[in-house]
DNA sequence: AATTAAATAGTAATCATTACTATTAAGGAT
DNA sequence: ATCCTTAATAGTAATGATTACTATTTAATT
């Protein structure tokens, strides 16, 4: 992978801005500095950086997806005003930080119990 | 809401399925029962369905959105096979009945502090 | 500096979802 | 049971996010 200044913006974008930014805002956010950059070439990167794990997709609120850092944390979304906040502390469930929490969404990832009985490991099967 | 038979075919294939169907997974079988059934008519009948509360939305792997019971229960993804668990214990966190976890994703909804705190409550904010 | 392969900009294509419209059919009133 | 009103539907067109494609540029190596 060679560097060059849209992957360091992008990646930049991502990883400080802590605003859980979309494609569309990053290439916005992108077009200040480098006025003439592709979107595709935002999506482009966004995908091998995702890929090479330096950062992460998150599915939020939005249509689009939104693109975060890797430090492992949840996210409260505020179904009032929208706004969205890290959450890095899971332990009281009906109140974090003085939000109120009404619903919640959890996805685990990782290897299930059959794939490992029949050592079927990045089989055909693999997406 | 009057009472169709497009719509009670729709939500009895999202409660009753568990396989947390796409929007085109639940049209092609719908089509099964009602051929002439229409992509648009599933799609209405799901967003109103979820506004009533009787099903939900949730964000997994694919590109398009899932829909589930409103049972509340978290997802375990098996990135090896792709295959979809539901959870409903969310104590041991490095292995759920058998399956190696090795990432997850957490969103709770809710009201923020603030919006609390300003009394800001289905203010034009809202989305 | 010359070379090579990866990366880019710009554009076209794809796919999920939404919008639109004329027609159909619930369900209450007569 | 028939009429009436309005929600719901089928079918199609439009939108918007994402992906694919291609000629050109550029990072990194010789």
């Amino acid at each position: 992978m060679k560097k060059t200044k849209q992957r360091n913006l992008i990646l930049s974008i991502v990883t400080e801005s802590h605003n859980h930014p979309t494609a569309q805002e990053i290439y916005l956010d992108c077009r200040k500095t480098i006025p003439n950059i592709s979107l595709g070439t935002v999506y482009r990167n966004l995908h091998q950086l995702e890929q090479e794990g330096i950062i992460r997709k998150v599915k939020l609120n939005s249509e689009s997806d939104n693109y975060d850092n890797i430090i492992p944390h949840g996210h409260f979304i505020c179904t009032n005003c929208n706004g969205i906040k890290d959450i890095f502390d899971i332990e009281k469930l009906k109140s974090i930080d003085g939000n109120v929490v009404t619903d919640y969404e959890l996805t685990f990832k990782g290897i299930c119990k059959e794939c490992l009985e029949k050592g079927d490991l990045y089989g055909i099967k693999r997406k």
